[in-house]
RNA sequence: GCGGGUGUGGCGGAAUGGUAGACGCCGGGGACUUAAAAUCCCCUGAGCUUUGCUCGUGCCGGUUCGAGUCCGGCCACCCGCACCA
């Protein structure tokens, strides 16, 4: 006999244990099963799970139990995203070691996924900040510096004069540092990149074999990316130097009133030498931020430097050097020749400094001398151009290149927005970068036998700044090639590396190299990678460049590490705030603390109202958060599941309540309610619930295959609905039989328990997927909307597939069809077989 | 600023160019109960002159027999912008 209610608090842990001891979700790979890899993106280990990613983790972990059941040998497992900032903040404010922080971290929330009954292989679980995992990271970076994919320049840093500290762009605050407030100074140091561009045409190229990427990744990659054919060219100077400039507008040429160059460019810095304002305003300019948002933002600043530039189709007609805040150092050449009537930038520095505005190209050789009231960039005929009038853009284009071709004043080329990847960072907790600094013999490569090159574990965190610098021996070392006196490297890898290939660890974790090729081989590619999209451009870049970069030393034969990708929406919540009466600033409040209904909400210390703001993502410092834990201790992990699958699109974002939860624990009792009428011994059929039942599976089987949760979700409502009300058959228990295998991906524990209870063998985590008898699929009448003048004026049931005749005279038949058309003539009728008619008249 | 996305009842949303609002939440009414909880049933876009009609998918316009869906232009919000992860 079955309990009145499903008691999640014994019932999970209870399933949990049975599936670990089964070993159930470890994979095999020697299994000839079809593989199927299925991977979230690995959290960092911050404290406690984040509602965010449960929901992350619960729709990864439906498709993997849904590919189990299909036949499928699953790969499914979890690690944690270990090194990071966070961690020496803590230790900055706390007093704890980074290290003890993270694992203790590791610990804590390694148990919250346990108590969601995820269906994870822990027998690969890695975590970043083990040697174990970093140390065969230093062994890669080695080999791609063998090969040239690794170098060394100077590149700007954000530098806190008073912390004497190195500043993520995060913790740059209005240009000042988040802890000490100072005004932030650019700093250039020698710093480690890595040579993505090389790459650039293949990340490129290679887009387009991701059919099961989201359309937007693609294009926000492809833009990231940044392709570009364009002219560089070079100016005569007045002063007897000479400016290479990029264009991408070559045909514009003759609408071009000045020229700019960044304020890092030689050309400034040379200016400012001599001249104490263009020093002056160079300064200003790297007072400023550093990040592109802001450089765009801010107002358009230049200085005149007092240089001309020779028009190179006009040796009389000098064009004026500035020096400009919104021209970037790290594209093209670093200077422009600028277009104000054609690019907005140049246009709203050339009206603030009352430059020249020409319209260089017009809809039609008409409109040459339309008023230009803001840049155009869209397409048209040259004018005011001398020899490109008539032309249009492409034309101009190839015109202007081959006559600075010909004329050996410039030439066509390629340029891509793409940057090379700085990885440097100047901070203890990360994989330390495996090289040395030798007086005598320079940059030396730490030996492969002596990886890994693990972090001292006696670091101080009291005082700002890097402790791998200032440590008392870890940096002295002898030079590997000399034997001399040196000093190893201090600074870490960007924690990005140590997500751009750990999904090959995943697939086979040999202690004496990164991975099994074989294994690699068999496991990837990805075949469902799910994580957020605040990703699509980085992390996932960056994987992709490092499954390229493996591929070219001969570590690999990956092409695409994720053949398929989904981004899921974010978690939201309601805020609850008052005004602070003194400063007019909110205060929030979280929703354990206020008693919410229908008509509001109020603070339950005072019983005042409180108002209830906007739905946003969860966030500590709006308080609108809720914990995990908690709720699976109320709810119990299915509801808490199954609310997460429930009603938004995976996509988009998923408003918390405490109403919605609530109803998700109804749902569950009321499915446990159901399972437990299973009798094996009803007899009957029904065909009408058969009909149900199969479309239902074949129904939920495509929805979870497309990642519409949502619908699958819906699909289970309204199957378990039509259960209920069905009278007992034997049809209808084996509809309860099959709401338990439609059920279990979401809401394993209940699921197990039920099968279990209804006296089936095994686990129900390893049972099949019902199959579908696709004759029960087919209806065999159908509803037909009938309008008039495209409005729905009355509906028909009819046999399927009635003739087209038959249709259109049953409508016009239709007494409600005939008042609406009130004696008017029909002139045409259309009929769309199964669907509609639609009466014109 | 640039790049990308989203917008449908009180709320989350569903809908191969073909019956807008499936399914869920909230709310209302009823049954059961001494009472409550739990459960079950019914109603629930707005308006109107209510056998039915009109309006309605962010706003303005267009294509079509027919537009939430396609096209053009706006508005609002969200994500990313290279040292947050």
């Amino acid at each position: 006999m079955t309990e009145q209610r499903f008691d999640p608090s014994q019932a999970d842990g209870r399933w949990q244990r049975a599936w670990d001891e089964a070993r159930c979700f470890e994979a095999d790979s020697d299994s000839n099963r079809p593989k199927s890899y299925v991977l979230e993106m690995f959290p960092y280990p911050s404290g406690r799970i984040h509602i965010g990613h449960v929901r992350n983790y619960t729709m990864g972990d439906v498709l993997a139990r849904y590919k189990r059941m299909t036949g499928h040998e699953v790969l499914h497992p979890m690690g944690w995203d270990a090194f990071g900032m966070p961690a020496e903040n803590a230790a900055m404010e706390q007093g704890v070691h980074p290290a003890g922080w993270t694992y203790q971290n590791i610990a804590t929330m390694k148990a919250q996924l346990k108590r969601l009954g995820f269906a994870l292989d822990w027998s690969r679980e890695i975590a970043t900040c083990d040697p174990s995992y970093y140390g065969h990271e230093q062994a890669l970076f080695l080999d791609m510096y063998e090969a040239g994919l690794v170098y060394r320049r100077q590149s700007a840093v954000n530098w806190d004069p008073v912390d004497q500290t190195v500043l993520a762009n995060e913790q740059v605050v209005d240009g000042r540092g988040w802890r000490s407030g100072a005004l932030v100074e650019k700093r250039q140091l020698n710093q480690w990149f890595l040579k993505i561009t090389q790459f650039a045409q293949d990340l490129l190229g290679g887009l387009g074999t991701l059919e099961d990427w989201p359309e937007k990744v693609r294009l926000m990659q492809e833009n990231w990316i940044g392709k570009s054919e364009g002219l560089q060219f070079r100016f005569d100077l007045t002063n007897g130097d000479t400016l290479d400039v990029y264009t991408t507008r070559p045909d514009t040429i003759f609408g071009a009133s000045f020229v700019a160059v960044a304020p890092d460019h030689p050309l400034a810095e040379a200016v400012a030498q001599v001249n104490c304002d263009a020093a002056k305003f160079i300064e200003k300019c790297r007072a400023g931020g550093t990040t592109a948002a802001e450089l765009e933002t801010a107002e358009k600043l230049g200085f005149d430097t007092g240089i001309g530039a020779v028009h190179p189709f006009d040796p009389d007609k000098r064009l004026p050097v500035y020096i400009a805040n919104f021209v970037l150092m790290d594209y093209g050449t670093g200077a422009i020749m600028a277009v104000p009537g054609h690019d907005q930038r140049d246009f709203e520095f050339a009206t603030k400094y009352g430059l020249p505005i020409v319209r260089v190209v017009a809809a039609s050789a008409e409109q040459a001398d339309a008023p230009l009231t803001e840049a155009e960039a869209g397409d048209g005929v040259l004018v005011h151009s001398a020899i490109l009038d008539g032309m249009t853009v492409p034309e101009a284009k190839r015109a202007v290149i081959a006559a600075a071709e010909s004329q050996g004043w410039g030439e066509g080329k390629t340029v891509w927005r793409l940057r090379d990847w700085g990885v440097s960072r100047q901070r203890y907790w990360g994989t330390p970068i495996p090289f040395i600094h030798c007086g005598e013999c320079g940059v030396v490569p730490v030996p492969k036998e002596q990886l890994p090159v693990t972090l001292p574990e006696d670091v101080d965190f009291s005082i700002p700044g890097n402790p791998l610098v200032r440590h008392p021996t870890w940096k002295h070392v002898d030079c590997p090639k000399c034997g001399g006196a040196a000093e190893r490297e201090t600074d870490t890898l960007d924690t990005f590396v140590n997500s751009s290939w750990y999904f090959l660890r995943f697939a086979s974790q040999p202690a004496d190299r990164p991975f099994d090729r074989d294994e690699v081989a068999k496991w990837l590619p990805v075949d469902q990678y799910i994580g957020g999209i605040e990703h699509a451009i980085l992390h996932l870049l960056y994987a992709r460049f490092w499954t390229r970069a493996l591929k070219h030393i001969g570590k690999i034969d990956v092409a695409e590490p994720f053949r398929s990708l989904f981004t899921q929406g974010m978690v939201t919540h309601e805020t609850y705030e008052r005004k602070n009466p003194e400063n007019g600033q909110p205060v929030y409040f979280g929703p354990g603390e206020i008693e919410r209904s229908a008509e509001g909400a109020v603070l339950k210390a005072d019983g005042d109202p409180v108002t209830i703001g906007r739905v946003i993502k969860m966030s500590k410092s709006k308080k609108n958060v809720v914990d995990p834990d908690d709720m699976v201790e109320r709810y119990g992990a299915d509801a808490v599941r199954w609310f997460m699958l429930s009603d938004s699109p995976p996509e988009r974002d998923l408003p918390w309540s405490e109403s919605g939860i609530e109803g998700c624990g109804r749902f569950v009792q009321r499915l446990w309610r159901l399972f437990s009428q299973y009798d094996d011994a009803a007899t009957g059929e029904d065909r009408a619930l058969q009909r149900k039942q199969h479309q239902t599976i074949a129904a939920a089987a495509e929805d979870i295959e497309a990642l519409a949760f949502n619908k699958a979700v819906a699909r289970v409502y309204e199957f378990t609905s039509a259960v209920e009300k069905a009278p007992p058959s034997a049809t209808r228990s084996e509809s309860i039989a099959t709401l338990m295998l439609l059920a279990s991906p979401m809401m394993p524990h209940l699921s197990e328990e039920a099968w279990h209870n209804a006296g089936f063998d095994g686990l129900v985590s390893e049972a099949e997927w019902p199959p579908v008898d696709p004759a029960l699929l087919i209806e065999d009448e159908v509803t037909i909307a009938v309008q008039v003048k495209g409005k729905l004026r009355d509906t028909l049931t009819v046999a399927k597939g009635l003739p087209q005749v038959e249709v259109e005279a049953l409508a016009l038949a239709s007494e409600k069809v005939q008042r609406a058309l009130d004696g008017a003539e029909v002139r045409k009728v259309i009929v769309v077989p199964d669907r509609l008619v639609n009466i014109v008249a």
